[in-house]
RNA sequence: UGGGGCGUCGGCAAGCGGUAAGCCAGCGGGUUUUGGUCCCGUUAUCCGGGGGUUCGAAUCCUCCCGCCCCAGCCA
């Protein structure tokens, strides 16, 4: 890879943005009271049914970030309690996903399955005190039992058996003696509670199927509420923290550990979730997305998963800057996505050599530059960083430029190439249009013929005129046809999961393939996911689709174009 | 209509009784062999609204308004 190493992934913070937010707020104050003798221990606990996305990214990165800065520690926990949903396959790419990001669980590699056995005898523990029972009820009629929001629900005839029966019935569903939905285990709480979480809240559930870890070693599975809190003690985590939408259920979450003997009683902190614009950022809105085929799977470079975003060619720094920035709090909002396109010029501008590619080629011809000649321009890859050293560009008579950097009747703040107007060629000459060819069918530009100055050579006149545009070039007999993928953003509109169905606003040109777009020969085999600036037009990488001499490139982000916005405000 | 949360610039987000940080976006300017980068300047007399406490409030009290979450044997 050509790009530059990244400095400590560990230490490399933006130094702007945001203060201290609230999670790291208390476990300073933690630290301060000694509270768990100064030891922080924090978890990234995602359930294995999907791939990672930008909103994980954000809870990977408090929950490393938070334990690092303070001599901690955070585990890589599965939550694997559902087997009907989860997969081998989740697992692998979470890790991957996890360590691309740039951080290590350091070996502290759990499941929530490996706790199985241990959870059981805790279930039995609660059966013991009377606080748990076994429910015969259908899931439609406890759902009938639980009530609404505003009335109470009512208890299940089966609430008040006796702890040996309950012991018996439990042992038995553990045993298989009993079809999938036919009992439940529950905890006895208060069916008339306020909180719906506590009304009595199922605690297992007989599924005989296959576990990806644990096989047919058990037929029921432990549901959230009772594994979570259970394995966050097991592990003495000292701050558990999550998403909002699991605030009501931090009453069960110390429910549990309060009647239990579990080991430590960690406690839970919420924060609010990411949401990006002109994206979607739900597991399920994703899964359908690439079930449907309305993108190439979970790498395609419009997706916001890691996977996408990597391929895409975005860097685990400027996503974690991206996560530094936006903060942790507790309010719902939606982060623009300009914030995360800044981030990752921000760090490609630094790290990645630049060199030239044309997406959209107009023919130059410089009468006057002799035919058959080919000169070797030494061009450097990076202009503020002689570190990047240099590469070999090829010049010669006929040459591609990028058709908008022509203009015939240019606007009065267009001073790229035009008919009698100068102009610089990058590190070559100074050329001026004389005259342009037409295809007289369809008027279209086929050509455009030039002269050039020999005495501007590297770009410079030693009589000190000057020009006022500067222009990309590729050489035509040593282009390189590429494909060059350019991505917009996968919908239309800034909130596509407001109300209906989010597929009708995708946006059909969120993948735009220009025909004909080549590079200058040292881009020919580089290697995947090496990052590039093409000069004045973005950001791009190679991706891995590509073959030896016909590379494909990804567009990972414009460059800030100050002519479209003067385009734009011009009407 | 029950319970739990949240409302500070166009978008994020600090602030925790002493008189509104920062970042992105936008706008204006400088430098420039990328209309890129970089640099400088500019952007809330005001903190959802009304009352109140106080010498003093975005910060405390109170009422109101708005938004989010909860009725999976999902997480």
């Amino acid at each position: 890879m050509a790009d530059k190493p990244a400095p400590n992934p560990a230490a490399a913070k933006p130094n702007d943005g945001p203060g201290p937010d609230f999670v790291r707020a208390v476990i300073k104050e933690d630290i301060a009271t000694n509270k768990h003798g100064g030891r922080v221990a924090t978890r990234f606990p995602p359930e294995p049914n999907g791939y990672l996305h930008m909103g994980h990214a954000k809870s990977i990165c408090l929950n490393f970030g938070a334990a690092l800065e303070h001599n901690g520690t955070c585990n890589l926990r599965f939550d694997d309690t559902n087997p009907v949903k989860e997969s081998t396959e989740y697992v692998q790419s979470i890790q991957e996903d996890v360590r691309w990001l740039g951080f290590d669980w350091q070996g502290r590699l759990y499941y929530a399955s490996d706790y199985f056995p241990k959870l059981f005898d805790f279930a039995v523990e609660l059966i013991q005190k009377g606080l748990a029972y076994v429910d015969d009820l259908s899931a439609d009629e406890i759902r009938e039992h639980r009530g609404t929001l505003t009335g109470p629900g009512k208890n299940s005839p089966y609430r008040d058996r006796s702890v040996e029966e309950n012991l018996n019935l439990f042992m038995r569903m553990r045993d298989g003696e009993f079809p999938d939905g036919s009992r439940v285990l529950r905890a006895k709480i208060d069916m008339a509670h306020p909180n719906l979480v506590m009304r009595d809240p199922t605690l297992y559930r007989i599924r005989k199927v296959r576990h990806h870890r644990t096989g047919d070693t058990w037929c029921i599975y432990p549901l959230y509420d009772f594994t979570h809190c259970l394995s966050d003690a097991l592990e003495g985590i000292t701050h558990s923290i999550c998403t909002l939408e699991f605030e009501n259920n931090r009453a069960l979450y110390d429910w549990v550990l309060d009647n239990v003997s579990a080991p430590c009683h960690p406690r839970q902190y919420e924060f609010a979730r990411l949401n990006l614009n002109y994206t979607v950022l739900s597991k399920r809105k994703l899964i359908t997305l690439v079930q449907e085929g309305h993108v190439r799977g979970w790498d395609d470079p419009r997706m916001p998963t890691i996977k996408g975003l990597r391929r895409r060619g975005y860097t685990p720094e400027s996503i974690r800057f991206f996560c530094e920035r936006i903060g942790v709090a507790r309010r719902d909002s939606t982060v623009d996505m300009a914030l995360l396109e800044f981030c990752v010029r921000e760090d490609l501008n630094a790290r990645v050599p630049r060199v030239f590619g044309v997406l959209n080629p107009v023919k130059v011809v410089i009468e006057n530059y002799p035919e058959g000649q080919t000169e070797t321009i030494t061009a450097p890859l990076h202009p503020e960083d002689a570190s990047f050293g240099a590469r070999p560009v090829p010049f010669s008579r006929e040459l591609y430029i990028e058709r908008e950097d022509f203009m015939e009747d240019p606007p009065k703040k267009f001073y790229r190439l035009a008919p009698g107007r100068e102009v610089r060629l990058r590190y070559a000459y100074f050329i001026t249009c004389a005259g342009v060819v037409k295809d007289p069918a369809t008027g279209e530009i086929t050509e455009i013929r030039c002269v050039y100055d020999p005495a501007t050579k590297g770009g410079d006149a030693p009589d000190g005129r000057k020009v006022k545009a500067t222009l990309h070039w590729v050489s035509a007999s040593h282009a390189v046809p590429v494909e060059a993928r350019l991505y917009g953003p996968l919908f239309t509109v800034p909130d596509p999961g407001e109300g209906g169905d989010f597929r009708a606003h995708l946006n059909p040109k969120s993948l735009e393939i220009p025909p004909g777009a080549v590079v200058e020969p040292w881009l020919a085999d580089q290697p995947a996911e090496s990052g590039w600036q093409f000069e004045r037009l973005g950001y791009f990488c190679v991706d891995k689709d590509s073959a030896p001499g016909r590379p494909v490139f990804n567009r990972t982000v414009a460059l800030k174009d100050e002519w479209a916005r003067i385009q734009k405000a011009g009407g």
